[in-house]
DNA sequence: ATGGAAGCGTGACCGCCATCACCGCGATTG
DNA sequence: CAATCGCGGTGATGGCGGTCACGCTTCCAT
């Protein structure tokens, strides 16, 4: 384990709206290089001509984060875009009261704040490191200077805008066209499981959020998603061990997802 | 007048997802010319580079209409870009029910399909025309060539969907995390009077939708809108004749907004 | 060890609002 | 003109699920 510069996590239950420059990660900036970043062939910026290729190496600075740091607030002037190298970061958005929705977890290889970036306006999400993570970071000025010069690189950017916006109004249809929790419920854990299908009747998944987290994805409360799967597994649908998830009847999940 | 062409309406309460070919509206692609169209300055392709706006003109095509005709259907492969001259276009989303959400309502000066045509897939929401509307048409192949050959409208193109995103979100923070339908109309009718301020106590706005649809956009019912309506009326918060929209008392909108 | 925090499991309550059913009105259409 | 349809208004009902309250584990940190 490295020893991690120790960071002030994100206040519980805060509200954090407006930009709060305080939480803003500055100094956590460069921490530890990450040069043996596996994902350097990213879908954003692969294949790149090798003029555009150097630019950008010159403007990127990779960076490490511990989990629990923010990369950046909702409300805050945008500063650059990060690009996801390893671990996980969750994008969410609260309510003056306090409650959160989570928009989507990220992965490796996704860039973040990018319709911020581009538009030049306030990052719209918030972005919370839930696992270890390494990132590269481009500032905002050298990013808009970056696509000016290489015109090439601007349909891919789009490109990759064009899947976000994709995926939030999936998001949008989920919370929006539901009758009811549980169909909800039924479509996150199959969203999750897809791709991880093994094949025959059940599939397998690893669970690394929290029960109030997941009442946060689809617009809940943290009762009612324990209550949930409490049914289901009654109902044999599926089965918990530890923070491992068996699906064991996904037909029967899908039944409910339609209502 | 004119004389419209004779179109289908879009069936009632029917369920279109899946690209339905026979509701394309090819038929419908060149009707009528808009030369004077109003917004040849629109945001997207306003002071291109003259060799740009020579190649945009040989590729964009004009047509008219009518209320009731749909530009494109949710499901369906993206055929190209519609750059919105006059009218107003409904942008939604079904669910197998039946159940409706529309996102959003889009006006002169806006790109519609531009998610779907840049990343070669299904367009994501449903595209109704509820005002006339005349609109340039640009097919799905000519554009990815022209932002080819021409990168520094890329970074535009990147923009435009930066501020749709942007949109998008705002839209589900809405619908996510308020707790009463009350709160989100009270949001709606205030985002919809935001701009037609005219200083004093009283905003008065042009209100086209019914509440049917109201309610699909802000995820409730016609009857609770109808009654919700009634109940603000009682609270002498605003007013309603005709089609228009009279907001009498808007920091009690904004009172009510806030829980 | 031990306090505390974080996370899960349950019970009780009750208010919002979706749903069904029906009616009246105005506009459109034959 | 009658018939139809779209739209708005209203009552009754019932269940879903948010909220509060409490107890139980597990896991750190002191």
């Amino acid at each position: 384990m490295l020893s991690w510069f120790r960071f002030v996590p994100r206040k519980e239950g805060g509200i954090l709206r407006g930009g709060d420059p305080m939480r803003a990660p500055y100094g956590l900036e460069i921490i530890e290089s990450c040069l043996s970043c596996p994902h350097r062939e990213d879908r954003l910026f692969c294949n790149l001509p090798p003029s555009a290729a150097q630019r950008l190496s010159e403007i990127t600075s990779p960076s490490s984060y511990p989990k629990g740091a923010t990369l950046f607030v909702e409300g805050q002037i945008a500063r650059g875009v990060f690009i996801l190298c390893s671990g996980r970061v969750k994008l969410s958005t609260s309510s003056a009261d306090g409650k959160t929705l989570i928009v989507r977890i990220a992965e490796a290889g996704e860039v973040l704040g990018l319709p911020a970036t581009v538009t030049e306006k306030p990052y719209e999400l918030t972005a919370e490191v839930i696992e270890p993570t390494q990132a590269n970071f481009i500032p905002h000025q050298e990013f808009l200077n970056f696509l000016r010069e290489h015109g090439e690189v601007g349909l891919r950017v789009a490109q990759q805008l064009g899947e976000t916006y994709h995926s939030a109004i999936a998001e949008m249809r989920s919370i929006g066209l539901s009758h009811s929790v549980g169909e909800k419920l039924a479509r996150f854990l199959l969203d999750l499981s897809a791709g991880h299908d093994s094949g025959n009747g059940e599939v397998k998944v690893t669970l690394t959020l929290t029960h109030e987290e997941i009442a946060q994805m689809i617009g809940s409360s943290r009762e009612t998603v324990t209550r949930l799967f409490g049914e289901f597994k009654k109902k044999q649908l599926l089965q918990v061990k530890g923070s491992t998830l068996i699906i064991m009847n996904k037909a029967g999940l899908e039944s409910i997802m339609h209502s």
